[in-house]
RNA sequence: CGGCCCGUAGCUCAGCUGGUCAGAGCGGGGUUCUUAUAAAGCCCUGGUCGCGGGUUCGAGUCCCGCCGGGCCGACCA
């Protein structure tokens, strides 16, 4: 039967007479200790039972950002979930209500393609053959099954939230809320219909806001550029020249437009005459020569021919005009124009009287009036348009040119710039409100607030809200058929609806009212941005206005969120605007917003570039302990995660292994040494704790405060830095300097009180990193509580550590700091004098601020000399060591001796003995050598185990066991011990020793 | 074009309010210590802390300019 060897056992079973503690072995597996805890939390109930114990308690309140539940979820996604997460363990553990509700974000664009991908449509008129309410049905379906995969990865990593009562965005009550702020918004005048130029995806159908835009840029986008004649209708053989990277917005030109201050020239070129601006004459072809020059006012009213007359608007056209926008960094410095294809295009149009009309439909083709390209795709027009125009006289110029271009970020279909009735929420008029609002808000890292962040509220556009689909939160407007009066409709009443009525189209659309005037009100026929949605997530989880007004007070605005940086128009926007424009306050206090996740190179992780990588195989390899460990540490929040699976798993052996085997060092101890953690039970230990034991207690208490310091500022950096450095000084000083007294059994008394010494720290430093790896701090804090029932049978159901007054000691910490400081600067000097650290030597000169004795007898003994003199502290003010490298015959032969009984622990190690198996040394030496070991065997025997210490010839040295042999001043020698045959040198166990399971300290 | 961030040893990164700050880890080379450690300590890999100015008794650390990288805006008619 396999040992679960990483849980304690029940006492009583395997323990040791005297000990309360289970034996536990060195960690290998670190996946399978996982599911272990995975498994205890599940079983046990402790993130409920963590709930229950703070209910009556002061509440943190944190909002989850929903995911859109449309794909698998990425490696990035546990980056936001693990700082989430440690915040909130750490809050819950520092005595607050931590509610932490799940929430999906279940409409929108993104989920409609996912459900389009699957039956295999192109074009949205599919849908509507389909029947838009199977096609919405298999949206909220398609929704529900990505949850399931988001649940599994969000448990995995440890991430504790309330998954069991999630809000979903889909939902009647939520979409209720929704439109009770859609009327307070509209009631307050923010909500309005426009004619707007706006992106828009031919494909989808619909426009989409400028914060969708951003995600959808790609860079070096080839597109044809074209340099086209207009010619004047009263100048027969004068052109004037425009350019467009667009050729397909030709056919809906109606105007040219100039700077009013930029000067332009005619110029000759052949037997035909142009105008251009004078500073972009260099783009002209060929030579010219410059006939005049000409004001733009000159231009100004002249008109010219259409480009495409069969396709020229009624009304008045085709005359040049002002306009501020005009520059000359591109192209003639002369603009065409066509109002329904560019923002300043149509405001020039309706300033200027001219017709707005489209050439395109919305499915982005030709339209019949535009009768050589009908039905054609804009792009797929574009060469046959430069043909056209080529083949009629009026191209100029045909070039290819690269630039940033905007692609729909869900289909990647190029975006059109395109005129459309939609619905706008004004954010313009409330800038300054959301600035205000932003300007409360702390962020991590700290430059977001007002740089990123900051400028993008700066340079705010209006939300263009409506979506032209169908998986949406209906826009609740309703237009009165007769009188054209409008009607924002705030809730089921008003509609007179069951609450059990779902609201989504096709249904909501036979809801008609009856307006004032006795007309007929139809629901116009948007859907509204899923992002609002999502915004609306803090009052409309909880149904409010119409239920739980208290709960919702109590819990905005919200202490704490976090998203990747990605959110800032996204999520983070949208919770402040709506948050403001209903609340007048900021949605939340604090963010931290982690950067990106990108490969070990610094590229994008992308499907196509093969460089994705994979979370679950992380998880699987190295654990969610060390991932998590990995996001906090690698680098500062703010910076870019350059990620590998390699360098995760660095942190196993880097930081896991050694807090692993800290623990496993002191329950091997305690076991032998009797020490019980039992309050009461190391009554009186107090007093003959030693100065490295004061030590160690002093620096936890310090990175007690540090830790909490720096998590009340949301900075789990700073806290995991200070962590980390407390495990180093916990395993490579005070064990490391403490280990001889932990298995010291002339001394119980004095191991005991080292454990109790180590447990202490130990269990305070396990705590302090129970919100940050869960698993492996909840496995330790489980094994050291072995067998004390008053002890919370949970880490993460304990409080965190207070600073404590008594353990606090500043100049211990500074006194130590300078020990550490001057064993260093001697080290060097023994190496470079090939003097081993095991040589004692005499004396090492010392110049330093005065240290307490008991230090300066550390030093010694870290030094290895007999004596410390004191020299003045240098000018410089910098400590010094200075080792006296002399060495004497009896300096010598103690330095032989401590080689010896080297050799000997390692022949222990090597043969895995137990630590207090007894053995018989045999060796070989000369006589010299010999009577050195002969005078000092007592201590030997004692620090080795040694029942017998006996010497034999030196030649021959014996054939059979693993021997060690070495030339000491000249002089070989040989060791083994007696009895334990296995000469080869790997470190394999022995024959005829014990068995390396179950490990050192489980048998008495 | 504008905003922000970054540019520190071969690699990945720390360096808070200016004065032991010239560091850590990894890799490589060397060495030492050790029966908790699939460990650890130490040394080396000799870095003009991107470049140039400035402020200061003193600047990776503050200011200005420039170069390079990233992100975000704007523009892309």
């Amino acid at each position: 039967m396999r040992q679960r060897w990483w849980r304690a056992v029940e006492p009583g079973a395997d323990k040791e007479p005297m000990s309360v503690f289970a034996s536990v072995t060195p960690m290998f597996d670190i996946p399978a200790l996982e599911a272990e805890v995975l498994a205890f939390w599940q079983e046990g109930a402790i993130f409920e039972e963590g709930l229950r114990q703070r209910a009556s308690a002061p509440p943190f309140v944190f909002h989850e950002g929903p995911p859109t539940a449309n794909g698998l979820p990425g490696v990035h996604h546990v980056l936001a979930r693990a700082f989430k997460d440690c915040i909130l363990r750490y809050q819950q553990m520092r005595g607050r209500r931590v509610d932490r509700r799940a929430g999906w974000d279940a409409h929108g664009l993104p989920v409609e393609l996912e459900v389009e991908r699957q039956l295999g449509f192109s074009r949205k008129a599919d849908i509507e053959t389909y029947g838009v309410e199977r096609f919405n049905q298999l949206c909220r379906e398609s929704v529900s099954r990505y949850i399931a995969e988001w649940e599994t990865l969000t448990r995995r990593i440890g991430y504790w939230i309330d998954l069991g009562d999630p809000y979903r965005t889909d939902t009647a009550d939520y979409i209720e809320s929704v439109w009770w702020s859609l009327q307070q918004i509209f009631e307050r005048g923010w909500l309005t219909q426009g004619y707007r130029v706006t992106p828009y995806c031919p494909r989808c159908q619909t426009s989409l806001s400028t914060h969708e835009l951003n995600q959808g840029y790609q860079e070096n986008v080839a597109d044809p550029a074209v340099t086209v004649r207009f010619r004047l209708r009263e100048r027969p053989g004068v052109s004037v020249l425009a350019w467009t990277t667009t050729p397909w917005t030709l056919p809906g030109n109606v105007a040219l437009a100039v700077g009013p201050a930029i000067p332009y020239a005619r110029v000759r070129q052949g037997d035909e005459e142009l105008i251009v601006a004078r500073d972009r004459l260099g783009m002209l072809t060929g030579p010219y020569e410059v006939v005049a020059e000409v004001d733009a006012a000159e231009l100004v009213g002249l008109r010219y021919e259409p480009l495409f007359p069969e396709a020229a608007p009624p009304g008045d056209a085709f005359r040049v005009v002002a306009a501020d926008f005009v520059t000359t960094d591109e192209g003639t410095g002369i603009v065409h124009t066509a109002g329904a294809y560019g923002e300043d295009d149509l405001v020039l149009c309706q300033r200027e009287g001219f017709p707005v009309r489209h050439t395109v439909g919305l499915d982005g083709r030709f339209l019949p009036e535009v009768a050589a390209f009908a039905g054609l795709f804009v792009k797929d027009a574009d060469p046959r348009i430069i043909e056209d125009l080529e083949a009629r006289g009026l191209l100029y110029r045909a070039e290819e040119i690269r630039h940033t271009y905007p692609f729909c970020w869900r289909c990647d279909t190029p975006l059109l710039y395109y005129a459309l009735t939609s619905w706008f929420i004004r954010t313009t008029q409330l800038r300054d409100r959301l600035v205000a609002g932003n300007a409360e808000v702390a962020w991590v890292p700290p430059h977001l607030r007002d740089g990123r962040r900051g400028n993008w509220l700066e340079s705010l556009q209006d939300w263009n809200l409506s979506r032209t689909r169908y998986w949406g939160t209906p826009l609740p407007i309703w237009v009165c058929a007769a009188c054209r009066q409008l009607r924002c409709v705030g809730s089921r009443a008003e509609l007179g609806l069951d609450p059990d009525q779902d609201l989504h189209k096709p249904f909501i659309d036979t809801v008609t009212l009856t307006c004032a005037c006795g007309g007929t009100m139809r629901r116009v026929p948007e859907v509204i941005d899923g992002w609002y949605d999502s915004g609306a997530m803090p009052f409309a989880q909880w149904h409010y206005p119409f239920e739980n007004q208290a709960a919702f007070a109590a819990a905005h605005p919200a202490d704490f969120i976090c998203e990747g940086i990605d959110q800032t128009r996204g999520w983070f926007y949208t919770l402040l605007a709506e948050s403001v424009m209903l609340f007048d306050e900021p949605a939340y206090r604090n963010v931290i917003s982690p950067s990106h996740v990108v490969d070990r190179t610094g590229r994008k992780m992308s499907k196509s570039w093969g460089n994705v990588v994979d979370p679950v195989a992380i998880l699987d390899r190295s654990g969610a302990d060390a991932l998590r460990w990995w996001f906090y540490t690698t680098v500062s929040v703010g910076q870019e995660y350059r990620i590998s699976p390699e360098r995760v798993h660095e942190v196993v052996s880097r930081f896991l292994l050694i807090l692993w085997n800290l623990h496993v060092f002191l329950i091997t101890y305690s076991r032998t040494c009797g020490f019980d953690p039992t309050p009461g039970a190391a009554d009186g230990e107090r007093e003959r704790r030693t100065v490295m034991d004061r030590w160690v207690l002093a620096r936890t208490a310090e990175a007690v405060q540090i830790v909490r310091r720096r998590l009340d500022a949301y900075d789990a950096n700073g806290a995991c830095r200070q962590l980390a450095t407390l495990v180093d000084d916990v395993s490579t000083w005070y064990v490391r300097r403490s280990r001889s007294r932990f298995r010291d059994d002339r001394d119980p008394v004095g191991a005991r009180v080292a454990c109790a010494t180590l447990y202490r720290a130990l269990t305070q430093l396990v705590q302090m990193l129970a919100p940050f790896i869960p698993f492996m701090t909840e496995t330790i804090w489980r094994n050291l509580a072995a067998g004390q029932p008053q002890v919370a049978r949970s880490v993460h159901l304990t409080d965190f550590p207070e600073p404590d007054q008594d353990d606090l000691d500043p100049e211990l910490l500074a006194g130590m700091a300078q020990l550490r400081r001057l064993v260093e600067a001697a080290r060097p000097q023994r190496q470079a004098a090939k003097v081993a650290i095991r040589q004692p030597l005499t004396a090492a000169t010392v110049a330093s601020d005065p240290l307490p004795a008991e230090l300066e007898a550390i030093l010694a003994e870290e030094l290895n000399v007999r004596a410390i003199v004191h020299a003045p502290l240098p000018p410089d003010g910098r400590p010094t060591a200075t080792l006296d490298l002399t060495l004497t015959d009896e300096l010598r032969e103690e330095g032989w001796v401590r080689t010896i009984a080297r050799r000997i622990q390692d022949l222990r190690r090597l043969a895995r003995l137990e630590p207090r198996q007894p053995v018989t040394v045999v060796y070989g030496a000369g006589d010299r050598l010999a009577a050195a070991v002969a005078a000092a065997t007592p201590q030997v025997a004692r620090q080795v185990y040694a029942d017998a210490i006996r010497r034999q010839a030196l030649a021959p040295r014996p054939a059979e066991g693993r021997v060690s042999e070495g030339i000491l001043d000249d002089q070989p020698y040989w060791v083994m011990l007696e009895g334990l045959p296995g000469a080869r040198n790997d470190p394999g166990p022995a024959p005829g020793a014990p068995d390396p399971d179950p490990p050192p300290g489980e048998r008495p």
